[in-house]
DNA sequence: AACGTGATGCCAGTCACTGACACAACGCGG
DNA sequence: CCGCGTTGTGTCAGTGACTGGCATCACGTT
């Protein structure tokens, strides 16, 4: 972090980072696969933890009301660990091959999350469908988030599934959907 | 193409795709930034059709009407050229480097849609989460139509905003959503 | 003390990609 | 017909991400 916040992610090379650890270069490697993969550590942490909330969500709940809920979860730790993860966000915003890295991360939370549905009973089609749709919302809300700190991502996250279910809803009555 | 699918892409030196075109390795560089952009060239006609389609909708109409029916002409193109891109979904589903590059150009073409509803006088909020929400939808009709091709694409689109509204009006009534 | 195991260093090699320079084909005004 | 800029290409050298193979070393076990 410190070399890709000084330098860049395209300046910098392995053999500093692993320079600045005081390790070998190919030591670097044997601990990550690539250079990219360095800033996506807690991946497996963010499945487990999102596949539980989905599955701990209470029984008769509909798929998008278990979704803000565990998205809500997850939300909680992001807003807790946003001074650590800023400058994460900065350095990926900037950096293409990161980005396109992020969105195979979440393509791969998303697969979980449908997963997770899935395990709640919820047909294979659907729990696609609201995963995919969910998580769109979820990051809708993220970035809106971002952009306007001063309302809570909970709240960010409230209004992105009512205006969904809004914009759902107008869609059928053929009537041109408000702004907020 | 032919080499990607011989011996798959990462077995693909860009040497030998420049030999099989007759030209030097520096010139297949010239005309392509890397090696993965050869499987996503029509990219820029692909937005300027989508951003047509959603432009052209009538006047009044929702947001995800606009969007179904911009996403039902590319449809339409998409059922053609089945024999041509078949292969390349194949080369691109086996390759995770390359499904990388299809997501970034996806979230690509998910802000060229949000520009294009934004164009017709929605806020940049519910452009951006329409965009969102709604390329989810496709890409979910996309898979399903892969795996069921028997029914078509039109009816996997309709379907999947159909679902996407179930889901939605029944994450507020705190109903478990049924399953088709 | 012998031994397996896991983490590391070291070395050589492949390959994607880049910058710099030279050269040839082409259209165009003189 | 001649210069001349533009464009596309070949050639070469270099950087840097990654990989396989081998030796070494720390450590706990037998």
């Amino acid at each position: 972090m410190e070399l890709y916040q000084e330098q860049g992610f395209d300046r910098t090379t392995a053999a500093e980072i692993a320079a600045r650890a005081g390790v070998n270069e190919r030591t670097f490697f044997r601990h990550f696969p690539d250079k990219r993969e360095v800033l996506f550590d807690g991946e497996a942490e963010l499945r487990t933890a999102l596949m539980r909330a989905v599955a701990e969500a209470p029984e008769g709940l509909a798929p998008f009301e278990a979704l803000l809920r565990a998205f809500r979860k997850s939300a909680r730790n992001l807003a807790d660990n946003r001074p650590f993860s800023d400058p994460r966000w900065k350095v990926i915003a900037v950096t293409p091959a990161l980005r396109e890295r992020e969105l195979a991360k979440h393509a791969s939370l998303t697969e979980a999350v449908a997963e997770a549905l899935r395990r709640r009973g919820l047909g294979a089609g659907l729990a696609d469908l609201a995963a995919r749709t969910g998580w769109a919302a979820f990051q809708h809300a993220v970035q809106a988030w971002i952009a306007d700190p001063a309302r809570s991502l909970d709240a960010h996250l409230t209004q992105a599934f009512a205006d969904l279910r809004a914009l759902a809803v107008a869609a059928l009555s053929t009537q041109a959907g408000p702004e907020h």
